[in-house]
DNA sequence: CACTCTCCCTGAAAGC
DNA sequence: TGCTTTCAGGGAGAGT
């Protein structure tokens, strides 16, 4: 999916809903990852748009009337803001129609994504809000607090990087490059990090996703803004995909780890304990 | 509790 | 070319 980068940049998109009023409420399907909410007409219907903003990756619309809308996007999902001429596409599954004849789309191709709607103030009542560990760009994410989390880990600092529950918004793609811009082995224990690694992962985490944003989130094959415009950062990619690529001459290497893909190059990305 | 495995779904790309 | 297989930015839930 979209990892925090690229819902970022899709809230940045809808930023111009806000204050527009919902005149209409489309909903194609009865289920996404999760049955759809049946109340979400008559609490979105008539609704001004009063704040967007998001939750690691729950991109979170807040109405007037004291309700948020929460939307995930799952692997293939993606919001669109269209003026004026809205035909509908396959797997367009929610539309909001606004005044001034603006529409958002909620369109899901492998229905990963999910739609929810509960009162604002009873947001981190909802469990897999409440869950969440630290935002990847919170001040407050910092080496205290991650090695506090990892150091009796037994667990591979990849899937760590992972866990939405320790650090939020970091996915598949952003864990490869983050390890790799800081040197160190997507196979590491958590408990084998020393605090010097620690604190080189903090500081790649938040270089890594903070420049994502800047060049509006990676698309390799579903992601797009909310426009439609593709984001750039694949273009910065060291190691994600780059399988057939080199770094001064050393190989990079894809894996699989945990059910998913990891891209690393060994020689630069070495085990505290191999060797 | 902590960790691994399987599954949800569709479509693009790779393999044959 | 065309059919089949594999794989994909996530995450919950079952099982061990």
């Amino acid at each position: 999916m979209p990892e925090l980068p690229e819902v970022e940049t899709t809230i940045r998109g809808l930023y111009i809903l806000k204050n527009k009023k919902i005149i209409k409420v489309s909903v194609n399907t009865k289920k996404l990852r999760y049955l759809i909410p049946n109340s979400l007409n008559n609490l979105l219907k008539n609704q001004n748009i009063i704040k967007i903003h998001r939750i690691a990756k729950y991109i979170i619309i807040d109405l007037n009337n004291n309700n948020s809308l929460i939307i995930h996007l799952g692997m293939s999902g993606r919001l669109k803001i269209i003026k004026d001429n809205y035909l509908k596409q396959k797997h367009d599954h929610f539309i909001l129609h606004f005044d001034q004849n603006y529409f958002m789309i909620l369109n899901d191709s492998r229905k990963f994504g999910f739609i929810d709607i509960t009162k604002t103030k009873e947001l981190f009542s909802k469990k897999y809000i409440s869950n969440l560990g630290i935002d990847a760009l919170s001040r407050k994410l910092n080496a205290k607090y991650f090695y506090k989390k990892v150091n009796k880990s037994n667990v591979d600092i990849k899937q760590i990087l992972l866990n939405q529950n320790i650090i939020s918004g970091i996915g598949n793609i952003y864990a490869s490059e983050i390890l790799f811009d800081a040197r160190i082995s997507p196979f590491e224990k958590g408990c084998n990090l020393t605090i010097i690694q620690i604190g080189n992962l903090i500081t790649s985490i938040k270089k890594i996703i903070r420049k994502a944003i800047t060049f509006g989130g990676s698309s390799i094959r579903d992601y797009r803004a909310s426009d439609g415009t593709i984001g750039n950062f694949q273009l910065n990619f060291k190691v994600y995909g780059k399988v057939k690529k080199k770094i001064n001459n050393y190989r990079i290497i894809k894996t699989i780890q945990h059910g998913r893909s990891t891209y690393y190059c060994p020689e630069l990305q070495k085990e505290q304990n191999s060797n």
